[in-house]
DNA sequence: GAGTTTGAAACT
DNA sequence: CAGTTTCAAACTC
């Protein structure tokens, strides 16, 4: 237990290089071995206590696990915490205001201090200028509670300016009591508290810009008179947006709000980040459920008026919670410029801002798109077929014709006919296996004449009917052979024999050369709709990109593109559904170099939607 | 560098 | 759990 306790929180001899974290020596923890950041309150994320979820347990049963994780998390931190730093621009180290003097030149006022020596390893930055972990300066706390940065941090005091510091080998003892009194007072005292995303490490933390957007503070900070824009407020100092976790008051740490905004001004580095994440939730239309939520600064204080009254005075975490809440809001509103909401898709469930990257297709591409697709295409499947059945029909009957018309052959034809409808009824069995409504609604949705259900199909027709309620994307860009394989092998038993593969091939190829031309329009689409996009970002107007919604397009300019897909294409009078007017441009621009001149376009004949 | 402000931690 | 005190860092001058 004490030997758990020491090897897992308390820090290692400073002889122990990096490399021996690894060991299994008593003292093999060193926390903060690679930290080479503003060790403040970071450095306080340290969780000792908690993996494996030994928050609630007493210190003393929690000892025990943290021996057998510390080593991990030390790991991962020196791997991570130095990343970390890198991206902090928004925090203004103070690092290089702090006494340089390298923990091992010092004077030894604390000798045996375990922080040195892993320290200077990862003390060296940037400039060369050697840099050390800040020094805490208690004065009456003894270094022996959370106060202390170097204790909370798990280290040892080494050359700090603190009195009377109890943070070392020489009062061992007493640091190990202390360190279990505070753990007894708090399990999570030692917990990292700038939680990552839910996907975990933080080193994948999603940055916008020089922002961790994803990363909250666990217990949230209670900011009354910083506007958690100073580095008293951990959530700022920690460079993540408040989160609903906080209970700070007139919180300006949040994404849009201007007075953050106004810490970037005159920094160009955090200008183009902001750009930069303009440009992407303009591009992706990434921002939450309902469109550009990306601030184009300036306008939060309104917002939160707007939504508020904001005092003062009001107690809440308001802007925290309220803010994350009125981001929320806000997105939602088409005009940005009037609340201007921060690019918070669902903070209550993502955090402060989290962007998550859509295709500029996003919205293009609506499910009932997907099904028109495949009506249309179904329906040509059922006109090529048909075509190709007449046509051999009236071969057949000139070839019969030709003959001297016998009792026989009418009863052959019959019995053919038979066959047929009998296959006919095999196929769709198998391929509604289990669901009548399918079959149902596949037969309905053979309307017009067309009569496809009562016409022998190809594999793929069938296979793309009785997909169409679920993988009708999948089928249709099936390959033909797949297609034939989701006929449950029907075509073996097809009574035309060759002629009806020849007829279920000239099919297939027909419905995926249109398949294939919906891709390109689409292709088409989306390419019209970066320009779109990135002309929009260049204009640098944030003012116009309050007509951004969803995706970046108002519903005029997504009606547009639409338009524009059916460009010289012949529309029908009657109004079609939306992918219906999509796809009816492929048909009808297929078929003026396609050997079927009339297509049944879905609509013309009323309701084909197939009905799922 | 001294003094003030601030908010987390500790305490009641 | 809320209110208060203590504390040390952040900040101001």
């Amino acid at each position: 237990m004490e030997n758990s306790e020491g090897g897992d929180f308390f820090p290692p001899n400073k002889a122990q290089s990096e490399v021996a974290v690894s060991a299994a020596a008593a003292t093999t923890v060193q926390p903060q071995v690679a930290v080479d950041f503003p060790a403040k309150k970071l450095a306080r994320q340290l969780d000792f206590t908690v993996f494996g979820g030994s928050s609630g347990q007493s210190p003393a049963t929690a000892m025990p696990e943290q021996t057998k994780q510390i080593q991990p998390l030390v790991k991962s931190i020196q791997l991570q915490r130095p990343q970390t730093q890198q991206h902090m621009v928004l925090m203004p180290t103070k690092q290089t205001a702090v006494p340089t003097t390298h923990p091992s030149i010092r004077p030894p006022l604390k000798p045996d201090s375990p922080r040195a020596r892993p320290r200077q390893s990862v003390s060296e930055v940037k400039d060369g200028t050697p840099k050390k972990q800040k020094q805490c300066n208690c004065k009456h706390s003894r270094c022996l509670k959370l106060y202390c940065e170097c204790f909370a941090s798990g280290i040892y005091c080494d050359g700090c300016n603190c009195n009377n510091c109890h943070n070392n080998v020489e009062n061992e003892p007493a640091r190990r009591e202390a360190v279990e009194a505070t753990l007894e007072r708090n399990p999570h005292a030692f917990r990292p508290k700038i939680a990552s995303s839910p996907h975990g490490a933080r080193d994948n933390k999603e940055e916008i810009g020089d922002v961790l957007v994803l990363a909250k503070h666990n217990k949230g900070c209670h900011c009354k008179k910083s506007g958690c824009l100073k580095k008293y407020c951990e959530c700022f100092q920690a460079n993540i947006l408040c989160s609903e976790n906080c209970k700070c008051m007139d919180c300006k740490n949040f994404e849009g709000s201007e007075e953050r905004q106004a810490l970037f001004h005159g920094d160009h580095a955090n200008n183009m980040a902001y750009l930069q994440q303009a440009a992407n939730a303009a591009i992706t239309g990434a921002i939450g459920s309902s469109g550009y939520g990306l601030s184009p600064v300036n306008k939060k204080r309104k917002g939160q008026e707007l939504f508020f009254g904001s005092s003062v005075k009001e107690p809440v975490h308001r802007h925290g919670q309220s803010q994350q809440g009125n981001h929320i809001k806000a997105s939602v509103l088409p005009s940005l410029s009037s609340v201007p909401g921060p690019c918070v898709g669902n903070a209550a469930t993502v955090g402060p801002s989290k962007f998550t990257y859509r295709s500029l297709l996003a919205d293009l591409i609506q499910p009932q798109d997907l099904k028109e697709l495949c009506s249309v295409l179904v329906l040509h499947s059922g006109e090529t077929a048909k075509m190709l059945a007449d046509e051999k029909d009236a071969s057949m009957k000139q070839a019969e014709g030709q003959r001297e018309a016998s009792l026989a052959s009418s009863t052959q034809e019959r019995v053919q006919n038979q066959k047929d409808s009998s296959t006919e009824k095999d196929m769709l069995d198998c391929c509604s296996s289990g669901d009548q409504g399918e079959k149902i609604s596949v037969e309905e949705s053979s309307l017009d004449g067309a009569d496809v259900s009562k016409r022998p199909m190809s594999p793929g027709t069938l296979a793309l009917m009785c997909d169409e309620s679920h993988t009708m994307f999948a089928a249709a860009v099936a390959s033909p052979n797949d297609l034939a394989t989701l006929s449950c092998n029907t075509s073996s038993q097809l009574p035309h024999g060759q002629g009806m593969t020849e007829t279920y091939a000239e099919q297939e190829r027909i419905v995926l050369m249109k398949f294939r031309d919906c891709l390109n329009r689409l292709v088409d689409l989306g390419q019209l709709k970066e320009r779109k996009c990135s002309s929009m970002i260049r204009g640098a107007d944030p003012v116009d990109q309050k007509d951004m919604i969803g995706n970046g397009f108002t519903t005029s300019e997504t009606r547009n593109q639409h338009d524009s897909l059916n460009n010289g294409v012949a529309k029908s009078a009657l109004p079609l559904p939306r992918t219906a007017q999509l796809f009816s441009a492929v048909v009808t621009t297929a078929n003026n170099n396609n050997p079927f001149p009339k297509v049944h376009r879905p609509d013309e004949n009323g309701d084909v939607k197939p009905k799922i």
